[in-house]
DNA sequence: AATCTGAATTTTGTATACATTTTATGAATT
DNA sequence: AATTCATAAAATGTATACAAAATTCAGATT
């Protein structure tokens, strides 16, 4: 009756650790990744520590130069714009998968979340409108019932996630992006895969656009 | 003057080979990796073979158990299925974006290995064709001159890799792939990028019904 | 002052020893 | 015969010791 709970290791545990404090942007972009100070910041020895090194380079927010060490994967302008060119044709391609395959409960569930980001979108709740807002995406994800495209979207999604924190939401981009939603769950309820991907598409080209313009302002204020 | 060559670690070698090993079927899919087997048979000992499993795990190729050790990953038909669901959209979107960005240096390059897939093709060499093809899928690839996407791309055709060798290809299908790949050309030197999405798209979803229906026969045979 | 040089130091890479958990084995019990 | 349980064996997880490479820094040289 015991049930089999799988312990994590502690090269699983410094890698979520880790993981979190590099998404989060608590650990810079580009920074070195000493192994004496940080097994001792997670108590733990140099070999699990590594290991996460390993899994996190994997995930592609670290970066490995041998003899060298580890540094925390360069999130650039360059970068961002090719992620979102590609997330933005995945979302699409969601879009287009979850019209066709989505369960009444889970549309029902986005719907719900619909209105949770229209309440937070009211009270000018920026948080809560990104998690709402977040929320929906992973849904109409998981209702396209494609396991490699959830894996995919979630991983380049955690690549980037840093430079939302970043950007600055204009009250107009706002109100578009909650105009837009509302026509995503409108086309969602009516089925409508094609013109669910282009819109969809576009959603998250505008979303590309606003955060481009946002690190262009960082920029220009660093210099 | 010395060039600053990056000595590779041994987790790296070890990473390269067991790839090797991984990819073409010499580990069978499920089957565990022994560390103190892998140790004797790589010469390098437990900590690097350790973070080769890591690497290897974030490029999904491998799955880790924890407690439980490390087993090559299963690639299953519901896996190989969704893998190319999104490879085929992938395909779409990198052609739409060659049709747009691709140089003119890159398209004679594809004209000649469109040429070197014919000759293969009209003398029945199968393995020479695969070649041509991959270099051609390739091509295209890097001429939609997006980093993100093109690291996706290997990264889901290294995991069905494998596949491919199992596939029965029909003399039918063979001359249809022939065929649309002298429409893709075409379409590609039109720069008609829709249209290149479309065929690129279809290619692939052919493909995978074809390499689908050599696992379930494969299916059969074995049971 | 700037640059070069070469130890001293630090850091990364690797092997191994020890700890813990899982798996295999085999006798005892039903 | 099947199951249970205790023990042994093997495997994985972790820490540490040692090796090799990169980096730092003081002093010499220009």
């Amino acid at each position: 009756m015991n049930a089999p709970i799988p312990i994590a290791t502690l090269a699983h545990v410094a890698t979520a650790r880790l993981r979190d404090m590099i998404i989060e942007g608590r650990i810079a972009p580009g920074a070195r990744l000493n192994e004496r100070v940080l097994t001792e910041k997670l108590q733990v020895s140099r070999t699990p520590l590594r290991e996460a090194f390993k899994i996190l380079a994997g995930e592609g927010l670290v970066e490995l130069l041998p003899q060298r060490g580890a540094v925390v994967a360069i999130v650039d302008a360059a970068t961002v714009s090719a992620t979102y060119e590609l997330m933005a044709d995945l979302e699409g391609l969601a879009g287009e998968l979850a019209a066709e395959r989505i369960q009444p409960e889970e549309l029902a569930e986005i719907r719900a979340l619909q209105f949770d980001m229209l309440a937070s979108h009211a009270r000018r709740d920026l948080p809560g409108y990104f998690r709402a807002n977040m929320q929906i995406h992973n849904k109409i994800n998981a209702a396209a019932r494609n396991p490699v495209l959830t894996e995919t979207y979630l991983r380049l999604n955690q690549r980037i996630y840093s430079t939302r924190y970043r950007s600055n939401l204009s009250n107009e981009r706002w109100d578009q992006a909650i105009a837009e939603h509302t026509e995503i769950l409108r086309l969602l309820e009516a089925r409508d895969g094609p013109a669910l991907r282009t819109l969809l598409t576009q959603h998250l080209l505008n979303k590309r656009a606003t955060i481009l313009a946002s690190l262009e302002a960082g920029q220009a204020a660093a210099a």
